[in-house]
DNA sequence: GATAATATAATGACCATTCTATCTAAAGGT
DNA sequence: ACCTTTAGATAGAATGGTCATTATATTATC
């Protein structure tokens, strides 16, 4: 892959979680990233698919760090605990809400393929849970549980927050 | 009040809620609402105030609900349960996030009187639990829960994410 | 006659996208 | 080593649109 590529994804996720996808011009992006404009428009056909690629970098990595702590013929009240702490890890150092969330409200037509894809990534979190062990039900608990920390975040004391979670798990698997 | 001012809020807040709130012009708000751009400007001194009052006006519906469904001298368990019914009634009609939060993430400077205003919101929230029998950590715990099912119905089933709410909380409090 | 609301247009800034033309650097063949 | 081809990257400007905000001047309404 291009590095000129990556430095494109990397800066755009940073700013648009940072500041939000219509407040951040594509300029700003070229700039931080020192990626010409035409350098840009000749790996992506628009700005939507630089978000695009920016929301799949990000889902790689927040997967591979769930996927990490599982392991396989484990109960599930360890799974969860070790998936609640690996959250905790990730909401540490993002603390402005979930990114996924925040593009489909920015982007909300159904049409649209930024709002596909957010749904299809909450779909495959739910689906990944139902992969280690949890029923459906266990996995939207736990779903409800990792979103509500990640919003909550967003206004509290992230370690409070984090406490809390865990403590949460630990009653309810 | 001036019913044009209240025009505009009740426009303002509902398309700045389903829209986003870069997203929403302000030619948007004023052709729906049935007004002219300088009487807009003439109760607001800019988009942001409004903004502001949009917010207020949603606040106080919100807690109106809550505040209707808890009684004095009731056990923990039953308000729990009875807020996180009202909840679930506002969620039902409310399926794109928390507008508080998304104001936040789309205002993120701190210096923003909205980003402020967010803050002092979530601060209510936390202090009204307070005030009806919860302890600290009973308020944080509720919190965690009431915005985790506000996220989770953004893209799951909003009645099976109730149904878990109401589960959960009848299982913790 | 005062107050509120209107229509219209101007301002200046920013936006995504496209076009043009130049430049660099590596690759391949002789 | 030298030349040529090719692809990727560059700067800069143009297009056409939208935006928040301000100014001006006119119309209702009470």
């Amino acid at each position: 892959m291009s590095k000129k590529r990556q430095d494109l994804i990397n800066h755009a996720e940073r700013l648009f979680y940072e500041y939000g996808f219509h407040s951040v011009g594509l300029k700003r992006v070229i700039d931080e990233a020192n990626v010409a404009l035409m350098t840009m428009y000749n790996h992506f056909n628009s700005k939507e698919e630089l978000i695009l690629a920016a929301l799949k970098c990000r889902e790689e990595r927040y997967f591979s760090l769930l996927q990490e702590v599982v392991k396989q013929n484990q109960d599930s009240k360890t799974n969860a605990l070790s998936l609640a702490e690996a959250h905790v890890d990730w909401i540490r150092t993002h603390k402005k809400g979930c990114m996924f969330l925040r593009a489909k409200e920015e982007y909300p037509s159904e049409e649209s393929d930024i709002n596909r894809y957010v749904i299809a990534h909450k779909k495959s979190l739910i689906a990944f849970l139902k992969k280690v062990n949890f029923n459906h039900q266990e996995a939207m608990r736990l779903a409800l549980l990792l979103e509500g920390a990640t919003s909550l975040s967003e206004v509290e004391n992230v370690e409070e927050v984090s406490k809390e979670l865990l403590c949460l798990v630990r009653h309810l698997f």
